[in-house]
DNA sequence: TAGAATCGACAACATGGTTGACGAAGTCGA
DNA sequence: TCGACTTCGTCAACCATGTTGTCGATTCTA
């Protein structure tokens, strides 16, 4: 519980020499980002191997927000926090690549229901896989215990909305 | 030394009751964006604020890549990883914002070098001085300690050339 | 039953990428 | 010195993703 005392919290960067002051402020997001994209960037080089080479970042977020029952494109634009239009868009993307299909709604002609394939639960299925064998790289060159306290940190200091928000291709193109 | 021996290593998933089980391999991805996603979106709240409304974050990378001294657009593009086309686009909206001004070179009549302006070095130095406010704020939750533990893991699990590449704009939305 | 809300689609546009081509200019070797 | 590269910036066409605004069809609701 004694974790405040170590006597080099807040701004007392001293300037004397290298060593002691802090890390400048701007590694943590290129640290955060790098390590991001690697991951992101090794999944997709398994998937490329394993079936799907024309699966993108976008793709898999886009999947995650059709969700296991399917969903209409509004509601996956609402999920990913774009427009139902962008979100239209995308499913037709997907539908191209064969990872969705769009069925019509009994119940409410003016919906359609848009869902996974079996080649679209193939790629979120073998991406879950991936994901636990990065993990446990992460592990294996750590320790368990440091990764813990890596994801224990971050909990901390991501508001937890934000974490598992889906949005994430579209933010950083645009506005 | 000793940090292999805590008992739960590599790929021990236990499976019985989710205390014990390893947390899930997504998690980390999604933890890891929404850290570096929460500190970009302050960033750019904070800097909207202090005079720089219309900067997004490709801009702060292409600046980045730009650095202190000017550089050419086919330079850009090398150090922000995409074309010298898009480069030179990009460079087009940075002058259009007044970040930046293109300049003959006397010496070589093909090139044109880019420099930042006052208003770019501005928004360069506001940045610096922003990033390091908001590790201030993670010691101030984390402690010093832990947030040096995030930054000296992160390091050992990004390759170094990644962790400091700047074509992070360019990498979400296309191959 | 009439008005409001929702759905999917279309159009026009911005942004940020790609390739391919091109002329102008610099470099270098025979 | 001259010809063959190479490099630089730019143009054009295109793709992928977003945006707003509009629209007809349909459903919900007061």
């Amino acid at each position: 519980m004694v974790d405040e005392v170590d006597g080099e919290n807040v701004n007392q960067v001293v300037d004397q020499g290298k060593g002691v002051s802090d890390t400048p402020g701007y590694e943590l997001p290129l640290l955060l980002f790098g390590a991001f994209r690697t991951l992101i960037d090794r999944l997709h080089a398994r998937l490329a191997e394993e079936g799907h080479p024309d699966m993108r970042p976008a793709h898999g977020f886009a999947m995650q927000a059709v969700g296991a029952g399917g969903a209409t494109a509004s509601e996956i634009g609402r999920r990913l926090g774009v427009s139902k239009q962008a979100a239209g868009k995308t499913v037709d993307r997907l539908v191209a690549l064969g990872y969705a299909e769009r069925i019509d709604d009994t119940h409410d002609a003016r919906r359609k229901l848009v869902r996974l394939t079996p080649h679209g639960h193939d790629a979120l299925h073998r991406s879950a896989v991936v994901f636990d064998e990065l993990r446990a790289e992460w592990v294996a060159a750590l320790g368990g215990e440091r990764v813990r306290d890596i994801e224990n940190g971050l909990r901390e200091v991501v508001p937890a909305e934000t974490a598992f928000r889906l949005d994430a291709t579209s933010w950083l193109g645009g506005a």
